[in-house]
DNA sequence: GGTAGTAGCCTAGCCCTCTTAGGCAAACAA
DNA sequence: TTGTTTGCCTAAGAGGGCTAGGCTACTACC
């Protein structure tokens, strides 16, 4: 019988698709197999598990948000460089929404240090350079942008903003304002 | 057969337990059964399917935590209100990271509409009145305001901010501090 | 106080997913 | 050509979700 050609990236890959298609809850070993014209215990051969599979869905998408951001950034400072990062942020989460919902799960620490998470961190880091801020201030100040970009646009997706007409667009443009404003003038303890 | 006398209620009840227990994921119609000392074929005769006890759990943590907010605001105005909304969310999320997670489902809008999601939105709108900010700037602020509780709350338990040392508590004060300055100056269009 | 009717539970059974164990065949290396 | 490895298979068990159909305990009404 003919090989189906099945390796973990192209698992990871057509996982990733299935999870922005259908949402990562339904990314099954069982879908996956069935999409490789393969029995579901062949996988096996190629995953730990069914949670391995996810692991490995969030780190692609870990890696190429970072790529995405990086090549925003390029050029960039001050709020430019914000803005920049915050709509490469969002514009993965929406067109990507399974790769991003997959990127929330808890991943262990030398899992989540070796995976491009430490790339996001230094990116934010850079961003708010241009704003001078020292230490504690900076890790505060780069906890609270990370939480807003990640609290709207998770809020948007699951609805939250359904129940007012103003345009999502409007509300994140006007956000970025506030939080360029507020990196700006960082309150003194 | 003596009854075992099972109830929505009760079955929520529980099964909001078991979420703060071992996740949402995890909260299955034959776990609840097995609770109760039943079959999983009885509780159909309560619940219409598995999501529809998870919408039920969503919305009762939503009441929930409604009702924590509400207290926590009495009496209270300005960077006080805001303080103590953020402080009542972040504490409920601790303490029931299940019943959270649950919350963060996607409700159909009738069900959103009928639920203590309303009174979440009326709360925030009550305490930015004290920052004197009119439409569309107030619309654009309970929704900063919302995104940076809730991207707190969730990176901070997914282990987002694991990996440098500065306390979470610390970064969250500093945060709130933030938003009050920029609620209190926001910026012009 | 007997007797409908209904509410609450049961068994049986199907389908799906996850996962392990053990086997066979294709591809490749020596 | 002959191992050896790699990639797939079948078989099978453990759970979970859910439906159909049935029996029983309670309730309400005459």
């Amino acid at each position: 019988m003919a090989r189906a050609g099945v390796t973990v990236e192209r698992l990871t890959l057509a996982g990733a698709e299935l999870a922005d298609e259908v949402g990562v809850e339904n990314v099954t070993v069982a879908a996956l197999a069935r999409h490789f014209g393969v029995k579901d215990a062949s996988l096996y051969f190629h995953l730990r598990n069914a949670q391995d599979l996810r692991v490995r869905i969030a780190l692609l998408a870990l890696a190429e948000l970072a790529d995405r951001v990086a090549a925003a950034l390029a050029g960039r400072a001050g709020k430019d460089a914000l803005v920049a990062f915050a709509n490469a942020y969002r514009d993965y989460a929406r067109q990507h929404p399974g790769r991003y919902a997959a990127m929330q799960i808890d991943l262990d620490p030398e899992t989540a240090a070796a995976s491009a998470g430490v790339r996001h961190a230094e990116m934010a880091r850079a961003i708010l350079r241009g704003y001078r801020l020292s230490e504690p201030d900076q890790t505060d100040a780069v906890r609270m942008m990370h939480s807003t970009f990640h609290g709207f646009v998770s809020l948007e997706k699951t609805g939250g903003f359904r129940h007012t007409s103003r345009a999502a667009d409007d509300s994140w443009s006007r956000t970025l304002d506030a939080l360029d404003a507020v990196l700006t003038n960082w309150p003194p303890r």
